[in-house]
RNA sequence: GUCCCGGUAGCUCAGUAGGAUAGAGCGGCCGCCUCCUAAGCGGCAGGUCACAGGUUCGAUUCCUGUUCGGGACACCA
C-alpha cells in the first residue's frame, strides 16, 4: 500500500521534472513513513525537503508543486503541508480498515512474508553437555528460539542447530568427577578434585553408575592419585589432568562407560528442557563426529596447503593475524592435542559446505574475541566471511531480594532454566528473556517475576487476548457475521478503531523489521501497543451492542486483534490463553 | 593497553536507512466498575536524550574527541 502511494509521489515527481518546473540533479527514492504523532495523518513523506538543495528551490513550495501534480487516487483522503516542509497524508477511511480485512483473511499466516528462497541455518545454546542448562543459557535459548520462528514468517528456510561439545578436555573431566562419585558412592573416601564438576547430579550420575555398569570396582582412588601433583589452587588444573590420565589408563574400554553415562544423561536432560521451552532444533551436531570423521585432520591439511599454518615452540599455529585477528591461534598444542578451537574451523567449513546463503551464531557475549577468529577462518578456507553472522546474548543477572545471585557451574550453585521455568512459568520466562536487545543486559528479577504481578507485561498482553476470548463466550443470540462485520467496518468511527486499525496494519512490517534485525525485542515492544491499543478501546467502549452491523464490525475488529496477538505471542513461544 | 556494548523521566527501558511537540512500563498524585474479566482505563507531575565539537535545511540518531559504567582479551571450553 506504501508502495502504490510512493509511486503516485514518483509520478507526480517525474511530471514536474519532465514539465521542467524543477531541476533536480540528485533525485531520491520517495520514502512513506507511518507518523509517531495522528496530528500528521496517517502517512507522510519528506520528498519535498530532501530535494530542496538541489532544485534550489524552498521545500514548502516544492509540496505544493508536487500535492498540485499528485494523481489522484482513491487511497488519499486528504495532502496537506506540514512543518519545514512535510506532506501528511490521511488516508480513506476503507483504506485505514484493509489491515483488519487482510488480517482476518490471512488469520494464522497474518504477518508472514512469502518465500525467500534464502537458505539459513541457525545455531544457539549449545551449551557444553557439563551440566544442565542455567538461566544464562536460558536467554539464548529465548532469543534463539524467537529468531528461528522470526526467520520463518519472513519467509527464510530455517535450520536450527545445536553444536555438541561432546568432544574434548571438559568432558574428560566431567568423566571424571562421576567415576570419583562412583567410587565414593562405592563406599570409597575419595577427595573431591577443585577443578572438578560438583553439582548433585554429578553424584547421581556415579551412583546410577555403580548400579549399571560392569566396571570392576577394584580401582583405588589411591592408584588414581599415582604420580599426580597436589590440588592446589595453582595447581588444580595439572591435579585433574593427572587424574584423567590415570583414570583413562586404569580402566581402558570401560573409561567410555562413565563418559557416555555422564553424556547420554546430561545431553537427555538438555534435550527436554528446552523442548519443555519451546526452544527446538532440527539438528543435533556432535563435535566428536567431527574428529572421528577426519574433518578436523582435514581442515588442517587445507589450511597447511593454503599456506596459513605454522610452527612455533613445539605447536601448530593458525595465522589469523592476515586476517585482522591480534594475535595467531593455536590450533594443535604442544602436547598433540587439537584445541577446541580447531574443532570449530572445521565445523564452520561443514557448515558452510552444506548450502546455507547464511550462518547465523548465537553466542554468550563473553565469545565477543571469537568473531574475528571464526571469520578469520572461514575466509582462510576460501569462504566469503560475510556469510556469517554473529549475535552476542548479553548474559541475563539473575536477582532475588534485590541481591544478585552468582552462578556457577562448576560449583553446583546455579540456577537451572529448569528451575526458573518451574518458578515464573514457560510464558513469562520467554518473554523476560527477549523484551530487551539481546546485546544489553538484563537484569532478571526473580522476586518481581514470580510475584506474577500486574507488573509482568506478558500479562499485559494476554490479557487483551483473554478478554477478546470473553467477548466472542458472550455473544448471545445471533452468532457473529464475520462478513456483515467487514462490510460495516466503515462504520467505525472513533479514533480508538481507526488506531487499532492502524497498529493491525503494522504487524507485518514489524516482523519484516526484527526478523531482518534479528531483532526480537520489537515484537514485545509491538505487542504491548497492541494491547495498550486495545484495552482504551475496550475500556471507553461497548462492544456488544444492539445494533448488529455495528456489533459484528466490531468485532471483526476484536477478531483481528485477537489474531495478531495470537500469532506476536506464538512468535515469542508465549500462549495465548482463552482466560485468566 | 586493545576491542566490544552501553549512558534517554526518580527506577527499568523503547526509539537511528537523520525529521515535526522525544515515548512506554513501574513508582508518585488525582479520578473511573448496577456494564463483554479493574490482571483494565483516563488525567497530572517528571527530560540541557552523558559532555564538547563536526557534517546537514534539520542530529537523541551519522562522524570525531572526552568522560563514566559493564564486559572480553589462554597452547581453557
Amino acid at each position: 500500500m506504501k508502495d502504490a502511494v510512493a509511486a503516485l509521489f514518483e509520478k507526480a515527481l517525474d511530471q514536474l521534472v519532465e514539465e521542467g518546473i524543477i531541476q533536480v540533479t540528485d533525485r531520491k527514492p520517495v520514502k512513506i513513513e507511518n507518523t509517531r504523532d495522528p496530528a500528521h495523518g496517517d502517512l507522510a513523506t519528506n520528498i519535498a525537503m530532501l530535494h530542496a538543495k538541489s532544485a534550489q528551490m524552498a521545500a514548502r513550495a516544492i509540496a505544493e508543486l508536487i500535492i498540485d501534480k499528485l494523481p489522484p487516487s482513491e487511497m488519499i483522503r486528504h495532502a496537506e503541508i506540514a512543518g519545514p516542509g512535510f506532506i501528511n497524508l490521511y488516508l480513506a477511511q476503507k483504506i485505514t480498515f484493509e489491515p483488519v480485512i487482510s488480517c482476518l483473511k490471512h488469520n494464522k499466516k497474518y504477518g508472514n512474508h512469502g518465500g525467500t528462497n534464502e537458505r539459513i541455518q541457525i545455531e544457539y545454546v549449545s551449551a557444553n553437555p557439563t551440566g544442565p542448562l542455567h538461566v544464562g543459557h536460558g536467554r539464548g535459548a529465548a532469543y534463539g528460539a524467537t529468531l528461528v520462528n522470526l526467520l520463518n514468517a519472513r519467509g527464510h528456510d530455517v535450520e536450527a542447530e545445536y553444536y555438541v561439545n561432546d568432544a574434548g578436555r571438559q568432558m574428560d573431566i566431567l568423566a571424571v568427577s562421576v567415576f570419583l562419585r562412583y567410587l565414593e558412592n562405592a563406599g570409597q573416601c575419595i577427595s573431591f578434585p577443585t577443578a572438578g564438576y560438583r553439582g548433585d547430579y554429578i553424584t547421581d550420575l556415579g551412583n546410577r553408575l555403580l548400579q549399571n555398569s560392569s566396571i570392576s570396582p577394584q580401582i583405588t582412588f589411591n592408584e588414581l592419585l599415582q604420580n599426580v601433583i597436589a590440588d592446589t589452587e595453582e595447581t588444580k588444573d595439572a591435579h585433574i589432568d593427572g587424574l584423567i590420565k590415570n583414570t583413562k589408563h586404569c580402566l581402558g574400554e570401560e573409561w567410555r562407560q562413565p563418559f557416555n553415562l555422564a553424556l547420554a544423561a546430561i545431553l537427555s536432560d538438555i534435550k527436554s528442557d528446552l523442548s519443555e521451552f519451546g526452544a527446538t532444533f532440527d539438528q543435533w551436531f556432535s563435535e566428536k563426529s567431527l574428529v572421528e570423521s577426519g574433518e578436523v585432520d582435514a581442515v588442517i591439511a587445507t589450511l597447511e596447503d593454503r599456506g596459513h599454518l605454522y610452527e612455533k615452540a613445539g605447536a601448530l599455529w593458525f595465522k589469523s593475524t592476515n586476517f585482522g585477528d591480534d594475535k595467531d591461534r593455536v590450533i594443535r598444542k604442544d602436547n598433540g592435542e587439537t584445541t577446541y578451537f580447531t574443532s570449530d574451523i572445521a565445523y564452520i567449513a561443514n557448515k558452510l559446505t552444506r548450502g546455507f546463503n547464511r550462518i547465523i551464531y548465537i553466542w554468550g557475549s563473553d565469545h565477543h574475541g571469537y568473531i574475528v577468529r571464526i571469520k578469520a577462518a572461514a575466509q582462510a578456507l576460501g569462504f566469503n566471511p560475510e556469510r556469517l553472522t554473529i549475535r552476542l546474548v548479553q548474559f541475563a543477572n539473575l536477582y532475588k531480594d534485590g541481591e544478585r545471585l552468582q552462578m556457577s557451574t562448576r560449583s553446583g550453585s546455579f540456577v537451572t532454566l529448569r528451575a526458573l521455568r518451574a518458578e515464573i512459568g514457560r510464558d513469562a520466562c520467554r518473554y523476560f528473556y527477549v523484551m530487551r536487545k539481546a546485546d544489553q543486559h538484563l537484569d532478571f528479577d526473580l522476586s518481581l517475576a514470580t510475584s506474577q504481578s500486574k507488573d509482568n507485561p506478558v500479562y499485559y498482553v494476554q490479557y487483551a487476548h483473554a478478554r477478546i476470548c470473553r467477548v466472542f463466550e458472550s455473544i448471545d443470540e445471533t452468532p457473529f457475521d464475520q462478513t456483515r462485520g467487514i462490510n460495516h467496518l466503515t462504520d467505525l468511527t472513533t479514533q480508538e478503531e481507526l488506531d487499532l486499525a492502524t497498529t493491525i496494519g503494522l504487524f507485518p512490517e514489524v516482523v519484516k523489521r526484527a526478523a531482518d534485525g534479528l531483532e526480537a525485542h520489537l515484537v514485545c515492544y509491538y505487542l504491548q501497543d497492541l494491547a495498550a491499543d486495545f484495552h482504551r478501546w475496550y475500556n471507553g467502549n461497548r462492544l456488544l451492542v444492539e445494533t448488529l452491523e455495528v456489533r459484528d464490525a466490531r468485532l471483526a475488529l476484536a477478531k483481528a486483534v485477537q489474531i495478531v496477538i495470537r500469532n506476536g505471542l506464538a512468535l515469542l513461544g508465549v500462549s495465548a490463553p482463552r482466560s485468566m
